[in-house]
DNA sequence: CGTTTTTGACCCGCGC
DNA sequence: GCGCGGGTCAAAAACG
């Protein structure tokens, strides 16, 4: 399903353009489902229980890295202007198989967004930190393929403690 | 009561 | 210029 040539990562060079498109294809991290570890200096989470799911995360990707904490105040203006914010340069997905789409991380999600997906009965969660101060998103959507997949998308860098 | 969830509407970028 | 697609916010409701 993958096996047609995918795309050259354009890499980022240093453009904080990718606002809302992944330099890769989903697949293309779908990759490295079950096999591979490319932590780099993720901080591993599940590794406390995943007993009931079934565990095999598959890896992160860190791009850059580092220091990135969005400018802008925290207070967001009423709509007066379009404030710049700088996107956190951190995307890790994970392909996991399990019923439950919201796998336990150590950290409060509150819910923001539900889509649904074209071409597919399958709807894309959008979850957001709950701490204030962190920024970090997070996606979940399930595998148009393997209903029984969950793929789990991160965005940013927690900048606050796991609670548990 | 506080927080979160839920759904719809709205916005933005890009394509044609 | 308008439409499409995706993403986000917002208000109200539900829940602990």
């Amino acid at each position: 399903m993958n096996d047609k040539n995918p795309k050259p990562p354009p890499d980022t060079p240093d453009s904080d353009d990718f606002t809302d498109q992944w330099p890769f294809q989903l697949s293309d991290y779908l990759k490295f489902d079950d096999n591979q570890w490319m932590n780099d200096d993720f901080e591993p989470f599940a590794s406390q229980n995943v007993s009931n799911q079934v565990h095999q995360a598959s890896n992160v990707g860190q791009f850059g890295g580092g220091s990135s904490h969005f400018e802008g105040s925290s207070s967001r203006d009423t709509g007066s202007e379009h404030e710049r914010r700088q996107v956190v340069r951190a995307r890790v997905a994970f392909k996991t198989m399990s019923e439950i789409e919201v796998l336990e991380d150590g950290y409060r999600w509150r819910k923001y967004g539900k889509k649904m997906v074209k071409n597919s009965p399958n709807p894309r969660n959008y979850y957001r930190c709950s701490v204030d101060g962190c920024n970090v998103k997070k996606r979940i959507e399930r595998d148009r393929d393997d209903p029984r997949y969950v793929i789990t998308s991160y965005e940013g860098n927690h900048t606050h403690p796991s609670s548990s």
